[in-house]
DNA sequence: CGGTATCCTCGACGATACTG
DNA sequence: CAGTATCGTCGAGGATACCG
């Protein structure tokens, strides 16, 4: 089991579906997911805000720079909130926001498939 | 609008989610998922099935290498079914799986997503 | 603690040529 | 028509160092 869900060139340009805009929905969600680590930063941030620390532990192997371009992004993307704590050491505390709140049933789905059709573990 | 999902490396590597096996169904489903072009593919034989010239034209501007591994991955992960025709000129016909086939409501809730938050095109 | 800046790797994808 | 083979690009993401 190798394969790592790593995007690339960041979404589609609108081009790519030319007179197809049926298809500019999935296409638009596509791109705002687009990144190794999207899906389960919000997975983990489906129950409750987390810190940027903990999103980090729970990534294990992301590095600082790939998490806060990815945080920002979906931050950008309307996502996620971020609120910083202007304390010493500061503290920075992520959560879903209401469009985010809104993607959840698409993250229970998906795992709900990866379930039923992946690979069993144990 | 700019912003194409393209995937590199594929999929995750179980060791990334160590420990976090509660995670394990969304990051399958990203696996198999990863790809440029896989979305808009289920999406078009979401409806009926389609031959390869086909799915290039509904592509567009798709090499033909690239949809060729998009679709034998497809295939190799379950999703599609190739049958070919053994005629000439050649025939192949894709289309969904049983597997495939339930996939569709999450393309479906993806859509809806984007059409709701996406940006306005007319 | 939660970043930013810089450099580098490496693999997905495109382009092109060719084939049964 | 539906591929296969080969080559080149290019940008996401990792590694490392440093900062307020």
């Amino acid at each position: 089991m190798k394969r790592v869900s790593r995007i690339c060139k960041d979404g589609f340009d609108i081009e790519c579906i030319k007179g197809q805009r049926e298809v500019y929905g999935i296409a638009y969600t596509q791109n705002i997911l687009s990144g190794r680590w999207k899906y389960l930063i919000l997975w983990y941030l489906k129950s409750k805000k987390r810190r940027y620390s903990e999103i980090k532990a729970f990534l294990g192997d992301i590095s600082q720079g790939s998490l806060t371009k990815q945080l920002r992004e979906l931050e950008t993307d309307g996502l996620i909130n971020r609120k910083v704590y202007p304390e010493v050491p500061p503290r920075v505390e992520y959560s879903l926001s209401s469009k985010g709140q809104e993607f959840i049933p698409i993250i229970d789905l998906m795992e709900e498939f990866g379930k039923k059709f992946g690979v069993q573990i144990d």
